[in-house]
DNA sequence: TCTATATGTTAGCACCAACTAACTGTTTTG
DNA sequence: CAAAACAGTTAGTTGGTGCTAACATATAGA
């Protein structure tokens, strides 16, 4: 299974939600994402088939370890994509928003590129 | 009809087509972005029909205003991107992709920010 | 207890955007 | 001129990713 966008894009909703309120269920994912429950149950789905994630009798999700790494590896980008915007003057809301799409697309190489500037 | 990425691709690849080369055919656009015929022929039907593009009786392309205009906003978006992820490091070789990807979900506001940079 | 609420699933749909197969028509060339 | 090459189109397929409708459970209150 290559991982794509959206995939990305749940793992890093689980960790984030982990963070911030200890356990992550399918509902949570879909309130955060604001996406249907169909959507999110289907997605998981498939994380779940792929190894990505474990998700226990009473519907708690964990992070295995290859979802783990591409959710702090996102989650990385996007902290650091999205300070960055802010510090050349980007409206906080609008840098999360763009660092959001960018840091599924971008390349190591310019990531770190910018990484660097942040220093 | 909501412009999607696609859309803007072709777009900007019928201006660099014409900058180049003077006339634009379905076939130069197949080739440039090594898309199938009838990917484009399709892609190129669309435009059409939503007053993008003009294809005359020979096939041959022009940028209607509107088409003119997100071309143009598409490029100068590219060129600036693609030159700023090199200024700071970046291979020509991948800078010009990942401007290939930024430049259709980036904001105006965070597109303006980094375009400062540049000066 | 019975009902309402919350959570999750399955099935089927829609849209975008690429593809191949197969066709038409035109132009070039041996 | 006939065959080959070139350009374009239509029809149907695939894959990604979201959606609604409808249903199954489980838990919590009146």
């Amino acid at each position: 299974m290559k991982i794509h966008e959206s995939a990305e894009n749940y793992l890093e909703t689980i960790l984030i939600i982990k963070n911030k309120k200890g356990a992550v269920r399918s509902i949570d994912i879909a309130n955060e994402l604001e996406f249907s429950k169909p959507s999110v149950s289907v997605a998981m789905k498939n994380l779940r088939e792929n190894g990505y994630i474990d998700v226990d009798s009473s519907g708690y999700i964990t992070l295995l370890e290859s979802g783990q790494a591409i959710a702090e590896k996102m989650f990385e980008r996007h902290t650091i994509l999205s300070n960055w915007l802010v510090s050349i003057g980007v409206d906080p809301t609008v840098a999360t928003e763009d660092a959001c799409k960018i840091e599924h697309i971008i390349s190591n190489e310019s990531f770190e590129a910018i990484k660097k500037l942040t220093k």
